[in-house]
DNA sequence: ATCCTGCTGC
DNA sequence: GCAGCGGGAT
């Protein structure tokens, strides 16, 4: 039986990466000492599929604003939306003003630690769960992100990228190489993540800087090409359903806060020129309850 | 397997 | 131009 911090045939990775950690983290706004769980929820909704550089302005006037899950809740969700401005897939705004309720009235208004109460919560999935319970809390779990995926397959098994997400098979690779300790394990989440977005990146990896080289399976192997399957190639975002949706919504982004006034369909006809198109674009924010429909129009939730 | 936003680095 | 962004839901 293996009780070592790591599995015996996994090259080790922690120690390295937590020390280049030590010196090379970006100063970012969840990593201050004394960030709340409450901001680190708001952060890695904010931080799914949108570049930090773009978060950081968004995660500081939200907090100064929202600085707690009741302060959220007492707010209307089309301020939430407001407040995303163009973070982008904005039913994340929708989701964490949900969490915000949630939290009020089931968790007396405390971000829950237990990975299940996380995961129970609306928009949160495998990774935010986990990184909210590791980061915030301090506690073990494997959290698996696209750069830890990436930085997995390359240095531990040594392809150029990762094989199609699963979610049983990822934790389950991280928690092989995580550290035994909390505090550790908490730094090497933090740690391989950060390599994998700064250095071990997915176009143009920065393999004369990285630390880890000398325990890179992908290097030992001569930077062998990907030969997988590759993942289907997304759709153009011109002129696509997305596209008209966000043009939508930045229109009803511009109404007053108060939710009065609405914008007529005629009035939104304008933001795209093709009727059925923009009719499935409003049908399907209001199904996601991005848009409600009145008599006289439509505005935020 | 597909959908969902907006932006940028290459 | 286009892949890829500290994913999640269906």
């Amino acid at each position: 039986m293996n009780t070592s911090a790591a599995g015996d045939t996994a090259p080790q990775l922690a120690a390295p990466l937590i020390d280049w950690f030590a010196t090379n983290a970006r100063d970012l706004p969840w990593r201050r000492p004394g960030f709340s769980a409450w901001g680190t929820l708001v952060s890695e909704f904010m931080l799914q599929q949108t570049p930090v550089a773009r978060v950081v302005p968004r995660l500081e006037e939200w907090l100064e604003r929202w600085p707690t899950p009741a302060a959220l809740a007492e707010s209307s969700p089309g301020d939430a939306v407001r407040a995303w401005q163009s973070l982008g897939y904005p039913r994340r705004a929708l989701w964490l003003h949900s969490c915000a309720v949630v939290i009020t009235e089931r968790h007396g208004g405390e971000v829950p630690r237990a990975v299940d109460d996380l995961l129970a919560l609306p928009g949160v999935g495998d990774y935010t769960a986990r990184a909210v319970a590791a980061f915030a809390f301090g506690d073990r779990h494997p959290v698996v992100d696209t750069n830890i995926r990436r930085v997995i397959a390359r240095s531990v098994i040594g392809d150029a990228e990762p094989g199609p997400p699963s979610a049983r098979r990822d934790l389950a690779a991280m928690l092989d190489i995580l550290p035994h300790d909390p505090a550790a394990a908490r730094a090497f989440n933090a740690a391989i993540m950060e390599l994998g977005a700064v250095v071990c990146t997915a176009r143009a990896p920065r393999c004369e800087v990285c630390p880890i080289t000398d325990n890179c399976a992908w290097r030992g192997l001569g930077y062998p090409g990907f030969a997988g399957k590759r993942k289907a190639t997304q759709k153009k975002y011109e002129g696509s359903d997305r596209q008209v949706r966000g043009l939508v919504l930045a229109q009803l982004r511009t109404l007053p806060a108060d939710n009065a006034s609405t914008l007529s369909r005629s009035r939104l006809a304008s933001v795209w020129h093709e009727p059925t198109q923009l009719d499935r674009a409003i049908a399907g924010l209001v199904a996601d309850g991005l848009a409600v429909e009145s008599l006289s129009g439509f505005r935020l939730p």
